[in-house]
DNA sequence: GCGACAG
DNA sequence: ATCTTGTCGC
């Protein structure tokens, strides 16, 4: 059999094989749509991203309206983490909980913007199109590193961006977000193009290495953190 | 066989 | 991701 490993699901073990879920995400790239968002208006763009306490996924989203790009909702939710990170199958780690979160909470945006890959991924399926495509919605994938594929000519001033490729294809791109900092890696995740993909992370560009909504994400997520810990120490 | 390897 | 202090560089 192909590699496995144990989760306990429900109080009951399961053995979870990696050739099964890379069927799952073959199926779902399958259904990733590269379509432009036309002169559909952006409205809202929200941030997601994870903090982890133990087994405990602290998930932050942060809305921002496209136009003034001021934040309009913040929310934070606590979802148990059942699958153990895995390069190459973070999906299965964070896109559940996230879909669950976008779903109870109601949030409606035009696009989400997701710490972690779009297509740049191994079998063209990571989690931000495994996201994207299962709530039907445009998703951007916007990494720190890169899994797989490579850019021939590093971006050196804030702003440039190189293709990354993966097996002679364009999968992503790696821009200079900012001054001393590595390029972040953006990839379509579903429903836009790379083009504009990269265009509206830029737009979110601000002072920090990524942009605005991931960051506030990010703050969102690391301050309920610091905040369940402080109250467990009473 | 040895690294590399999203969060 | 998370654990952690100082410290090198722009």
């Amino acid at each position: 059999m192909s590699e496995s490993f144990k989760i306990r699901k429900n109080g009951i073990d399961q053995i979870i094989y990696l050739e099964k879920l890379r069927s799952i995400q073959r199926s779902i790239c399958k259904k990733i749509e590269i379509s432009d968002l036309q002169d559909k208006t952006i409205k809202f763009v929200s941030g997601v991203d994870i903090a982890y306490l133990n087994e405990e996924a602290i998930i932050g989203i942060a809305t921002f309206d496209f136009q003034n790009k001021r934040l309009v909702d913040r929310i934070i939710e606590i979802e148990k983490a059942k699958f153990p990170y895995i390069p190459g199958f973070l999906a299965f780690r964070e896109g559940l909980p996230i879909i669950k979160v976008i779903k109870k909470t109601g949030i409606d945006s035009d696009i989400y913007m997701i710490n972690a890959h779009g297509i740049a991924h191994p079998e063209g399926c990571g989690c931000a199109s495994y996201v994207g495509v299962l709530i039907k919605k445009p998703t951007i994938g916007v990494a720190s590193r890169i899994l797989c594929g490579s850019c021939k000519i590093k971006p050196t001033k804030v702003g440039e961006w190189s293709p990354l490729n993966h097996n002679r294809k364009k999968v992503g791109a790696v821009l200079k977000s900012k001054d001393g900092c590595r390029p972040i890696i953006i990839s379509v995740g579903n429903m836009i193009t790379l083009e504009k993909s990269i265009s509206v992370v830029k737009e979110f560009l601000k002072n920090g290495k990524l942009p605005e909504p991931l960051k506030a994400a990010h703050e969102i997520a690391v301050n309920e953190r610091r905040r369940l810990v402080a109250l467990n120490k009473k």
